[in-house]
DNA sequence: CCCTTGCTTTCCATGGCGGAAAGAGTGGCG
DNA sequence: CGCCACTCTTTCCGCCATGGAAAGCAAGGG
C-alpha cells in the first residue's frame, strides 16, 4: 500500500522551507524563534518563508501571548504534512532510493 | 556505520540537476537525449544544467560519434555520487527519515 | 510616554532559470 | 563542392525568488 503520492512541490522543495516543513514535521509546534535559530537565518527571512508556507496552506500560525510576551508559533496543518509527505516520497523516487 | 556524511549541496539540490543525478546514479551511462526526454526538459536547458554539473566536476560529457551521429553520454563522476550520496543523505536528515 | 520584545513589511540588489533563437561541428547527399 | 540535417551549445532576454538591511508595528513595562 502506497503511504502516499510522489509529488513534487517546489514551495517545499526551496532549501530553507523544506527545513522548516521537516522540523514541524516531527513536533506538533513549534516556536518561531526556536525555527529560526534551528534553521539558522533572519528573522525577515523566516517571516516571509512561513509566510509563503501559509499562503500555501501549509504551515499555521498562531501568535499568543504569554507570561506578557509574544508568542507565535508554528504547525504544520494537514494539507501541510501531506504536501510534504508527498514531496519527500517523490525526493525518495528521484534518488532512486 | 554512516555511509557518507550529509551535506547539503545546492548544484544538485536544484529539480532539473537532482533528476539528472538521480538517473546517471542508477546507471553508467546515459545518452543525452534520452536524460532529456526523461527529465522533459528542452536542449537548451539540459546542455545549460549539464554545463553546470561538468563544472562541478560531478558529471563527465563524453562525446562519440556512433553510426555517423554524433552522441553526448552522460555519466555521473565518483565525486558526483559523492555529492549526491551526500546530499540525499542530508535530505533524508532533514526530512527526519 | 518611551523602550524593548518579537515579528512583519518594504526596499533593493543579485542571481538563477527557462524559452527562443542563433551558432557551431560533423557527416550525408546530390 | 555546396547544402542540408542532426545534435548539441551559446547567447539574449525577461522574470521571479531570495536574502540582507532597515523601517514598521503591536503590545506590555518601566
Amino acid at each position: 500500500m502506497t503511504a502516499v503520492e510522489p509529488r513534487f512541490d517546489a514551495v517545499v522543495h526551496a532549501p530553507p522551507r523544506l527545513q522548516i516543513c521537516g522540523l514541524l514535521a516531527v513536533v506538533d509546534t513549534m516556536e518561531f524563534a526556536a525555527v529560526r535559530d534551528a534553521v539558522q537565518v533572519s528573522d525577515s527571512v523566516l517571516s516571509k518563508h512561513v509566510k509563503q508556507l501559509e499562503e500555501a496552506g501549509y504551515v499555521q500560525v498562531r501568535k499568543s501571548t504569554i507570561a506578557s510576551r509574544q508568542r507565535t508559533s508554528l504547525a504544520l496543518t494537514k494539507a501541510g504534512r501531506v504536501a510534504f509527505d508527498a514531496h519527500v516520497a517523490e525526493l525518495r523516487r528521484i534518488a532512486g532510493v
